[in-house]
DNA sequence: CGTTAGTTTAACCATACGGTTGACAAATAT
DNA sequence: ATATTTGTCAACCGTATGGTTAAACTAACG
């Protein structure tokens, strides 16, 4: 915060409390872990963020607005709807495998702690509906889409994309594949999750 | 476990540790938080359940075997593709809304937990996706339904009625809605959901 | 080369937490 | 009636945990 290179320690805590807190949540993280996993003294820990709760918070700031704008390429892009999903899904896929534990902690810590939402509304960036419902209605009207809610429609396509991640240890348990086969599925998913949604709205 | 009426006190347990553990997680609750809500002293979880990993697991399985059974819906049940989907989209909205907690609950300790599904694996009940293979293979080659995997159908069904559960803080807060509306929203979705899935399938 | 401001560490501290103990009451058996 | 087992509690224990402190180190600058 205060001069020119607060880069190596001040992000190198940031860094390693994101693996931290990601992995384990705000309750199940040590103080200690985080340094140890930085590979510096706890009392840095203090020194850059005060307190456990707002290291966290740093943290989760910091995951929420790396989601965020992929939420936003479905509800503020001015593509097709059909575009959208399409691309979504590719996108958003892609994106996640690369950040595999963001869209379980920022559900979990956001079910502990609902109010959270409140401070991330006031962000700029923080994901808006409202052009989406007008593009939606617009779509219905002339006809391209059968006529859906846009509310339960966004909800399909983010449970669609974002579930099978967080609930990956079930599903491989249920389905009973071994990781490999799990990635593959996945794979597949980046092309079936959008044909299966245009199928379902599609005239 | 031992005699005749292991009613009263061992139960009361369970039932605040239940309320406790599905709210906070393994690492959010406190044993003396629940001794507090089943109003009796601490000593007595540890006699009854020896510690606290022993008690979370006793909650964790009473969960889960809430859970399978539904999930057995779709899997083994006699009815049709079409038929199966409506009926539990319309039972399983009905079910959570009276165990609000427990889709995350379980998500979030299979993530911290992933071995824990392999002692799941074992009990009876477990989900299983054969027959369902099976029978969308049936039903892709007679036509009722497009040419569609087994696996990532079973996965969307369960991701389009589980996920706005498990992510309810983030879509009202993107959506903007209050409590009310979300109910009426998730009531929407009893019939909404299958129809979607239907027109996604559907020859 | 001494001063100063920022950075880092080891040693501490207070408390919270899971778990144990021993005394005692209530129920059950003899 | 009395011995024995089972259930319950208050007090206690050892350790883990978030947080603090004071001293040492480093680098910039006069």
């Amino acid at each position: 915060m205060s001069k020119t290179k607060n880069h190596t320690t001040e992000e190198i805590i940031l860094e390693a409390a994101k693996k931290i807190f990601q992995k384990k949540g705000l309750d199940g993280a040590r103080m200690q872990e985080i340094a140890d996993k930085a590979g510096i003294n706890k009392s840095m820990l203090h020194y850059y963020y005060r307190s456990k709760q707002m290291l966290f918070e740093a943290v989760f700031n910091n995951a929420f607005s790396l989601l965020a704008p992929q939420l936003n390429t479905v509800l503020n892009d001015d593509s097709s709807i059909e575009d959208k999903i399409k691309n979504f899904t590719k996108d958003y896929i892609t994106f996640i495998i690369k950040h595999p534990y963001l869209p379980s902690f920022i559900i979990h810590e956001l079910n502990r702690n609902p109010e959270f939402i409140n401070k991330m509304k006031e962000q700029i960036g923080f994901p808006n509906i409202d052009k989406f419902k007008n593009q939606v209605a617009l779509e219905v009207e002339n006809g391209t889409i059968k006529p859906i809610d846009a509310q339960q429609l966004f909800i399909n396509i983010m449970a669609l994309n974002i579930f099978p991640f967080i609930a990956s240890p079930l599903i491989q348990g249920i389905i009973g594949l071994d990781k490999k086969s799990f990635k593959q599925l996945i794979e597949d998913r980046k092309t079936q999750v959008a044909d299966f949604i245009i199928n379902a709205i599609k005239n």
